[in-house]
DNA sequence: TAAAAGTCTTAAACTAGTTCATTTTTTTTC
DNA sequence: GAAAAAAAATGAACTAGTTTAAGACTTTTA
């Protein structure tokens, strides 16, 4: 049997953590959905349970937050070879707070609940890809958790760019604003500010 | 057998989780090490690899970094019945950024790096084990990611108070501060006028 | 139990980041 | 490819949080 390319790009993602038979491979692949977003469709919105995980294949992602005045906080960007959704939702069934939105034309596979937990029965293999793919989120999460609170804007800014070039010139600077925690006008003064220096 | 109250303890926590048979939970106890620090004492500091995972039995730590100026920066406090440690550090076993400090006389269990890899080998239930711990912790870093950015200060502490009320009560004001990200000046601000409301 | 060290409070002068308003530039849509 | 809509730039007045300094209170140590 041979993969589509989108199906290639996932086994090759999990098999950074454990090797699969074919016939796993199958299985695995039988228990995913393809979903396509035109740029700035939803995946989901706030309101809704999340019913997916997802792995993108294509095109890039904002997740993000409406506060009590409307401005929206983007917790994270994601591109291709990324996982994103709402895990909380997910795993709670409770409705979401997230929105997450197409910033271009993008694909993703999706895993549903029910199929996640019957992965674990099916390939017990995949609690050890989980266990190991949580906790590098988690180390990458412990890590900026504090970087909201010790570093300025322009040292989030600075950070960003050097963290993450991939993705800084695929995004607008607003939705830049947003992710940095700041107003659009101060993301502006930054990057003119650095610019010059 | 009948385990010391410290092994009970972990061995209830372990069991929200996965089921151990009796002789599983002699084994998993086997590849611990007990450790006692008293108040102000350092379980780690910075510069050092993270040679443990502990979980907490008794007591209360801080877990910190100092930035360019030398202020503290705490990212946790941690009591009875948590995991605390340098998780990254862990892993990657290079040196830590973080000290670890008690702020009571503490005793935990620690559990170094080739008992942990050799835990998953001996009893792979553990697998399903730290990928639900992880899955939690993350989703809980998550929700937080975007707190320091998005919430006052003020915010903040009320936000704190109301989740940690437990914790509130065994930590100093000053260490708080350096929790929510100000100054101690600033902190005692913000208590007296919260509790003038 | 006295001295030393650390913690907490208060206040005035300062700075990083916001808000609001206007203009210019870029992107989207028909 | 023109019109409309959205994003980016700039500037002036404002606010949340910092800095520095000094005195009062509490905890630790010898």
């Amino acid at each position: 049997m041979n993969f589509k390319e989108s199906h290639t790009l996932i086994l090759n993602n999990v098999s950074r953590f454990i090797n699969l038979t074919e016939l796993e491979k199958q299985k695995y692949i039988s228990l995913l959905t393809e979903v396509k977003v035109v740029k700035r469709g939803f995946l989901m919105q706030a309101g809704e349970v999340a019913k997916y995980e997802y792995f993108i294949t294509k095109g890039c992602l904002k997740v993000y937050t409406l506060d009590d005045d409307g401005a929206p906080h983007i917790s994270m960007f994601a591109i291709e070879d990324y996982w994103t959704g709402d895990l909380s939702s997910f795993m709670t069934k409770k409705s979401s707070r997230y929105y997450i939105r197409a910033t271009e034309d993008s694909e993703l596979l999706g895993i549903s609940r029910a199929n996640y937990d019957l992965l674990f029965q099916e390939i017990p293999k995949f609690e050890r890809f989980y266990r190991i793919l949580y906790q590098k989120s988690l180390i990458s999460y412990i890590g900026r958790s504090n970087y909201g609170i010790s570093l300025t804007a322009e040292e989030r800014y600075i950070e960003f760019k050097k963290k993450y070039p991939q993705i800084i010139n695929r995004i607008t600077q607003k939705d830049l604003a947003g992710y940095i925690g700041i107003t659009p006008e101060f993301m502006s003064k930054i990057i003119s500010k650095v610019n010059r220096m």
